[in-house]
DNA sequence: CATGAGAAG
DNA sequence: CTTCTCATG
């Protein structure tokens, strides 16, 4: 069973650049998208999605603006979201928890702190109130998958420039130890666990400068496992091939045994 | 001597289209701009005007709107612009006068009142104190042209479908009657006096649809001429070319006897 | 440096 | 339909 987190920043976007074919290559059972800023009447007419696919759309109710989106090929409920004190509605369409038989994924953007001390203070409430949330989902018997572009790179293997990026949102120490402290509670970081310390492999790169082609990137895409899930892993993958150019972020990978 | 009108629909995009190559080919001896759009220093810095020629540039104060300029081989001094009650500095850089030895050149962007009635009834607001401005000119022994995107097609033969417009900004019977009382003054339209009536020769066209391939356009740019500028009209044009389609107007030319 | 919105034409 | 700005990433 294929499941694949990708940030494809503005669906709109990415359909004219052909993620269709890219998302019959990947052959997810269950795909996951951040970043669509779209809303199902903004979508090309002309346009649908893949065949075959049970399709749910998260949306931000500001227009153009982050959102998360499910599509899978199993069956697929719905079940209910992330609420916190600071916003009972997920009103930046970051959080989409799916249910495929025993299988429940839980489709995350975390938010970006680049845009001002005052974002970075909500990204880290909106951290710790998640991460809170999202506990009782480790002790299922059943696999649970945290799945998404949470916005931290947690160790320097997870970063091009480590030193150059210890101020930068995303790269910050209490960023980080709050990432250790999320594997502490017993998630597991599929690609990592696969992979092995060392392994410097990336998912997103910055449009600026020639930062893809040179490979500076950090990886802030995940697959986190409960232990149940866990258990299941068989393989991981961060898609990097040319041509794929589709978004800034790379399509990441986890195939859990049946 | 070659005098030229141009709306540029915005300068950045046009030199990104090649206007460099089609100002060498016109051979303006004076060429006036409209909607340039931009301001000195959003100039791209691997970029520089056209050997040869004085500029001046008058922007708007609101980045990214309106905006005429003015370049010449000939000499160039820059003449007191318009002035009127509810703006005295030209706040949406409409009117640069230039003095190129005995010629005086008004290159002029009248305001588009299709932004609704507010727009509109500050067009023909505008309208009225600019021709009371403008008339002083008239009586120049000297040649004076009023030059640019007047935002008004005058008679029937300045739109492809007149029957259609005649509830459009632009085509407003109030604006035809305006630009007659216009005329009246004294200003001479140097396109229509040597062309005739019935040539029906437009200079603008919609960006949508096929509008410029159908030739669905409208005259809305002109070259008026004073008495004393009239007496040496030696020629006019309208390039409409294919490969020209840097911005959604043609360049507008009259020569004048020296 | 790219996305999308929105104002303006 | 296109221009440009602005917010956001």
């Amino acid at each position: 069973m294929r499941l694949v987190s990708w940030n494809v920043n503005g669906l709109r976007a990415a359909i004219r650049k052909g993620i269709d074919g890219w998302i019959e290559t990947i052959g997810a059972d269950v795909l996951m998208l951040q970043e669509t800023r779209v809303l199902e009447e903004q979508l090309p007419k002309d346009w649908s999605w893949p065949q075959g696919h049970a399709v749910h759309l998260h949306p931000a109710e500001k227009k153009g603006y982050s959102g998360v989106a499910t599509l899978s090929t199993l069956e697929q409920d719905v079940l209910p979201g992330f609420a916190w004190g600071e916003d009972a509605t997920d009103i930046e369409g970051r959080v989409l928890v799916t249910r495929h038989g025993e299988l429940v994924c839980v489709n995350t953007y975390l938010p970006n702190g680049g845009g001002g001390p005052e974002r970075q203070a909500y990204k880290e409430r909106w951290m710790d109130a998640w991460r809170a949330w999202l506990a009782p989902w480790l002790e299922a018997d059943h696999p649970v998958v945290v799945v998404g572009d949470l916005n931290i790179a947690h160790t320097e293997d997870d970063i091009w420039n480590p030193k150059g990026n210890a101020k930068t949102s995303g790269f910050l120490p209490q960023e980080r130890a709050w990432f250790t402290k999320l594997l502490g509670d017993g998630w597991v970081d599929s690609f990592r666990h696969v992979k092995g310390e060392g392994e410097k492999i990336y998912s997103w790169w910055s449009n600026r400068g020639n930062a893809r082609a040179d490979d500076k990137g950090w990886r802030i895409d995940y697959l986190l496992c409960n232990p149940a899930a866990a258990k299941r892993i068989v393989a991981v993958d961060i898609i990097r091939q040319a041509g794929l150019e589709v978004s800034d972020h790379a399509p990441c990978i986890l195939d859990l045994s049946d």
